[in-house]
DNA sequence: ATAAAGATGATCGAATATGATCGATACCAG
DNA sequence: CTGGTATCGATCATATTCGATCATCTTTAT
C-alpha cells in the first residue's frame, strides 16, 4: 500500500532524515492540527512504515534502509538539534549558502518560516526544500558542477565558480574533522566549493557533532580564523581546541 | 490507449515534471471548471497514467520509480520511442547538452551503454540518471542556477552562464512549439538557457511529438536554421513547415 | 437544417478530512 | 506509593472535497 497523502508522505521523507519525528515536530513542519497528526501517526505506523511510541514515531527499526538513511541516522539526533540551533540564527531575508553534507541536510527540515534565499551544492537539500515544503517565500538556488555519483553532491571547479557569483549573510559547513589546524573534509572534491563559500558569506557557522571535534581528515579547507560560529555538541572534547578558538575569537555554542 | 484530450494531455506533462498536481493548480492551469478538472482526474486515474488523493492527483508510482513508470505508461509512448530514436545518435565519449522538459527526461530511460558526458538543467533528470541508472561511465553536469518551484528545473542567468563553460557534440531540446518561424517555448524561464545550449553544440536536436507541430508559444527560442534534426511523429503535420525546413536544411525523422 | 451525442459548468447531498475538546491513561519525580 | 504532567483515544462540530444530477453549449451525423 502506498501513501497517498501529500502531507503523509513528507513526514516520512522527513524520517528518513532523522530518525525520529515528535508531535510537536510534526506540527511545526506540516502546519496541521495536533489531532490530524495524530492521526497521520496512526496511519503510518498501520501501514507498517513507522513505529509510533509516546511523543512521536520513529523508523522501524528491524526494516533494510538505504545507504543513504543508514549513514544519515548516525548521530541524527544530535545532528537534529545543531542544525536546529543553527536555523535559529537566521532571520527574514537572509542569504545562506548550505554545503552539502549529512549534517547540514537536517538543516532542511528545520528552517524557521521567514523567506530565505538559499544557495547550496547538495541536489537532495535543494529537492527536498523543493518538493515538501510549499514555501513561496524560499528561493532556493544549486551551484552548478558535477553530480558526484550517488551522493547527490555538485563538485568540481564549475561548483565552486559559481559560488562567485553570489554573496550571502551565512555559510552553514559540516566538516569532517575539525582540530586547532583547521576545518577538514574527506575528499577534496568540495573542498574548493566550501572555502568559496567562506570567502563569500559575512559570518561562517560550522555544524560538528562531538566526533568530529579534534579529529583531521586529508583535506584541510581552511584554519579557524574563518570561523566565526562552532556549533557541537556539550559533550565534544573542545578542551583540545579551546584555546585556538579563543585566539580565533571563534564563537562556540554548545548543544 | 492514448490520451487525445489535449487539455487532459496538458495536465499528464504538468504532472510528469511536478511530483502532483492540485484541484486548485490544474483550475489555474487549464482555465476549466471543477467539475471538468474532476472528471479528467478520474479519467486519468481510470486510464492508470495517475492516482487520485484527496485534493489533486499524483503519478502512479513513486519517484524513485519515474524512470520505470515513464517507460511503461501509455501516454508517453510517442515521446519515449523519439526519446529512444534520439538516443541512438549518440556515441561513445559524446557531450550532451539535455533540455529540462517532459519529452528530453524520457532520454533518461534509453541513453545507449557507452561512456557519455551529460550537462542538463533538469535536476530530475540528473536524479534519475544518477540513482536509477547503475552507470559509472556517465558523467553528469547540472547547470547552477535558481530552482523554479516544484518544477525541478534549474532557470534564471546562472543556468544561461554556466552552460557557456561547456562545449557539447550535441544539444537535445524539447520545444513547446516548431513552426517555419522557429522553435517556441511556453515559458522564458529556460529560453536563454537553451540558446545557450544551441550556440555551444555541434548538432542541435529538436524532439518533438506531433502535437508540436505548427503550434507556437509565448517565448521564440530561435529560427529554424539553428537546428540540425528534428525527431517527430509520422503523424505530424510537416506539410506546414516542410519548406522552410528544407530551405534550413534540417533533417526531419519521422518515427 | 435538425437531431443526437458529447462536453462543460453549476448545484446539492453525501462522504471524508480536519480541528477542538474531554476524560482516561501512561510516564516521571519525589 | 502518590500526585502532577503530558500524551492518548474518542467524540463531536466544522470545513473541504467528492460523486451525481441536470441544464446549457458544442460538435457530429444524417
Amino acid at each position: 500500500m502506498q501513501i497517498q497523502n501529500p502531507r503523509q508522505r513528507k513526514l516520512i521523507d522527513t524520517l528518513t532524515v532523522r530518525r525520529f519525528l515528535r508531535l510537536e515536530e510534526a506540527i511545526a513542519l506540516t502546519g496541521s492540527s495536533l489531532a490530524t497528526i495524530r492521526r497521520d501517526f496512526l496511519a503510518l505506523a498501520q501501514a507498517g512504515l513507522a513505529q509510533r511510541f509516546r511523543g512521536g514515531i520513529r523508523l522501524p527499526q528491524s526494516d533494510t534502509m538505504l545507504p543513504f538513511a543508514l549513514r544519515n541516522s548516525l548521530y541524527s539526533e544530535a545532528k537534529q538539534r545543531l542544525a536546529q540551533r543553527a536555523a535559529g540564527l537566521l532571520r527574514a531575508g537572509d542569504v545562506v549558502f548550505i554545503d552539502g553534507g549529512t549534517t547540514t541536510a537536517h538543516l532542511a527540515t528545520c528552517l524557521p518560516a521567514v523567506p530565505l534565499r538559499i544557495l547550496t551544492s547538495s541536489v537532495r537539500l535543494a529537492a527536498m526544500l523543493d518538493e515538501h515544503c510549499r514555501r513561496p517565500d524560499l528561493d532556493i538556488y544549486l551551484t552548478g558542477g558535477r553530480l558526484y555519483p550517488h551522493s547527490g553532491l555538485l563538485v568540481g571547479p564549475s561548483a565552486a565558480a559559481s559560488v562567485d557569483e553570489y554573496r550571502a549573510h551565512w555559510a552553514f559547513l559540516s566538516v569532517g574533522g575539525l582540530t586547532a589546524d583547521g576545518l577538514f573534509n574527506t575528499t577534496d572534491s568540495v573542498v574548493e566549493t566550501e572555502r568559496r563559500m567562506i570567502a563569500h558569506a559575512e559570518k561562517v557557522v560550522v555544524i560538528a557533532d562531538h566526533s568530529k571535534i579534534g579529529r583531521t581528515a586529508m583535506c584541510r579547507v581552511c584554519g579557524l580564523e574563518e570561523v566565526d560560529i562552532l556549533i557541537t555538541e556539550g559533550t565534544a572534547p573542545l578542551e583540545i581546541v579551546h584555546e585556538k578558538l579563543a585566539e580565533c575569537s571563534v564563537q562556540s555554542i554548545l548543544i
